[in-house]
RNA sequence: CGGGAUGUAGCGCAAUUUGGUAGCGCACCUGUUUUGGGUACAGGGGGUUGCAGGUUCAAAUCCUGUCAUCCCGACCA
């Protein structure tokens, strides 16, 4: 049966909603899919559903051709299984938590895994049984500090989420491959446009990870390409280390009276004025070694402050070192925390010269230090010389001083150099619709999934997360498909196939409409009818565009000649053709 | 959590500066009209002005508190 808009559950808007920024947020609240029911929570309208079950259709199908099969957890889960795994606490105020009439904790599920892996230890326990992977669609819950831009963040959205077993690393590799093979297919059937980065493996655990982007201006990750096809989260770039040099042929390092340059351009134009470089170069941010200093706190609530080294030009980049310092929290060190360290000499904090890796004046700091990749043995630095008012010149790593170890949290810039050494790299925004993951066993170990080996010995279950955002999907696919007039959806996930509009008053119209529709139908196609009467054609083809069907076909005046309108709402090309020939040029 | 803005009819807004008892457009209902680009006209229904206190003869408007929403940032498998 067509959707007849004479019945259908329906009201576009003429003007924007207020609270919608965001081309996709608007168009779909206007157009009549979705309604805000609360922050980051949205009602699904009759034409939201269809469209939201289209996407879903096209994941199911490549699920199925890869192998994978589908379960259904409840949204509700008790507190037990996360606690067992510590996100209970990991995921802080970002879960929703409830108790029921006896006080004892639930929760709304921000993700399964817990729940995957004791449903795989409850019925299977050898090897014989795997691999096997499951997966379901369902909402998840995620109380989000701020929702945004509609569906592109909200608090309750719908997921795919999708879990491999495995006995060996091998087969994980081989289920991940399944997996992201079957993501390629789904989002080029999807019509979306994406790009596969190198993922941080962050809290999650586990080593390889592949995020899938779709290129927007709006998307809330940064990521990198390379002319070679390196492509990266901004958080997972590999900073490119220069060449070591040998640390002997630089000058002797020499300490310099530096007062009032408590920031890098202050200390930049001193050197400039008092210490004229021997081959004329000017002295640059670059030259200088700046000493960041952070404090990280571990899940547990241990504090631990670090001192990482980078050049002066560079700004420590918060999500990298999130990424990086992960589980900690990193956040920049407080005045008290100087004030328990006061070998941190502030805007004046150097690697000792003469150390080995120890801060500070007396060379006695149990800090850490680490550096940035770019600091290689050889290279010479101005740095600090944890005396106020004091830097040193010419002070060379792997001779004069030396690190714990290594930290890449530098913010990344367009124009660096790509780690596959293929030219600079370009930074562009995306939004994360696909996120594939090598657990490993960290969930299967906390939850204690183990099968029995053909050796009759117990092994460790290894395991995969594979998830894609379908909600967050279908905003991408409005986000990138529409104009000043409303939405154009790709075919594959159109509400309907053709949309019908009878433009007119007398009586044959609606019958050759009907007619038409009719046929269409019994073709296969799905149809929206616009077969309100007493609606201006004006009204109606407003409506048409706002809606977004790519198909469109005109029934009105041209039937004088016999004809109707095909309407393109992609090229907004009308092409008039014989009635009798619609039909065949619509299937 | 920090910064900014806003809460008035289903939606978008005005009236707040200067207190006088709420108005416009869209949507909705009735009638006439119009039917290939949101037709025109006439009539109509719909509001405890976010909430709670206070000042005042009188509060959407002034004062205090509170709640909520949106945007930027922080945060975010």
């Amino acid at each position: 049966m067509p959707i007849r808009l004479s019945q259908l559950f329906l009201r576009t808007l003429r003007e924007d909603p207020a609270d919608a920024e965001v081309n996709s947020h608007r168009l779909l609240v206007r157009a009549g899919y979705i309604r805000r029911a609360a922050p980051g929570i949205y009602t699904w309208l009759p034409l939201g559903l269809a469209v939201k079950a289209k996407i879903e259709q096209v994941v199911r199908e490549e699920m199925a051709a890869a192998g994978a099969q589908e379960v259904f957890f409840p949204a509700l889960l008790p507190r037990e299984p996360y606690e067992a795994t510590g996100r209970w606490t990991e995921y802080g105020d970002n879960l929703f938590r409830l108790q029921d009439r006896k006080k004892a904790d639930y929760l709304l599920a921000p993700t399964h895994e817990e729940m995957f892996t004791l449903l795989v230890k409850d019925l299977y326990s050898s090897y014989k049984d795997l691999p096997v992977c499951l997966y379901q669609i369902q909402n998840k819950y995620r109380d989000e500090a701020r929702p945004r831009a509609g569906l592109l963040r909200g608090r309750e959205f719908v997921m795919k989420d999708a879990y491999s077993f495995d006995v060996t690393d091998e087969g994980l590799q081989a289920s991940y491959q399944a997996q992201r093979d079957a993501y390629e297919r789904i989002f080029k059937r999807l019509s979306v446009d994406y790009v596969i980065v190198k993922a941080d493996a962050g809290a999650m655990g586990g080593s390889a990870s592949e995020e899938f982007l779709s290129p927007s201006p709006i998307g809330e990750d940064t990521f990198v390409r390379s002319p070679g096809g390196y492509a990266a989260n901004v958080e997972a770039v590999v900073t490119v280390a220069p060449a070591e040099q040998d640390p002997n042929s630089q000058s002797p390092a020499v300490v310099h009276p530096s007062p009032n340059t408590p920031t890098i351009e202050t200390l930049v134009a001193l050197a400039n004025r008092d210490v004229p470089r021997a081959d004329g170069r000017q002295w640059a941010a670059a030259d200088t070694l700046k000493n960041v200093v952070l404090a990280l706190t571990s899940p547990e609530g241990k504090r631990e402050i670090v001192v990482v080294g980078l050049p002066g030009d560079r700004e420590v980049d918060a999500k990298r070192a999130e990424a990086a310092f992960s589980p900690n929290e990193v956040e920049p060190a407080t005045e008290a925390d100087f004030a328990a360290n006061p070998e941190l000499v502030k805007g004046y904090i150097g690697p000792v010269k003469g150390s080995t890796k120890v801060l500070g004046l007396d060379g006695t700091s149990k800090l850490r230090y680490l550096l940035d990749p770019r600091v290689v043995n050889g290279t010479a630095w101005i740095t600090g010389a944890n005396i106020s008012e004091q830097h040193v010149f010419d002070l060379v790593k792997g001779r004069d001083f030396d690190a714990d170890g290594v930290i890449d949290i530098a913010e990344v810039r367009a124009g660096d150099p790509a780690p596959d050494g293929s030219g600079p790299l370009e930074l562009a925004r995306g939004i994360e619709i696909g996120h594939v993951f090598q657990l490993g066993r960290k969930y299967a170990e906390a939850l204690g999934l183990q099968v029995l080996d053909e050796n009759g010995k117990l092994v460790t279950v290894t395991m995969g997360s594979y998830g894609i955002g379908v909600t967050r999907l279908m905003a991408v696919l409005a986000e990138a498909n529409n104009d000043e007039k409303g939405l154009i959806w790709p075919e594959s996930v159109s509400p309907a196939d053709i949309y019908v509009v009878a433009a007119g008053k007398d009586d044959v119209v609606y019958q050759t409409a009907e007619k038409l529709v009719a046929d269409l139908e019994a073709k296969g196609k799905s149809v929206i009818f616009d077969d309100r009467v007493k609606v201006s054609p004006g009204v109606k083809f407003g409506d048409a565009e706002l809606i977004g069907v790519p198909n469109i076909v005109i029934v009105g005046k041209g039937l004088e000649n016999g004809e109707v309108d095909l309407w393109n709402r992609r090229t907004g090309e009308r092409r008039a053709v014989r009635l009798d020939s619609a039909v065949a040029e619509l299937v």
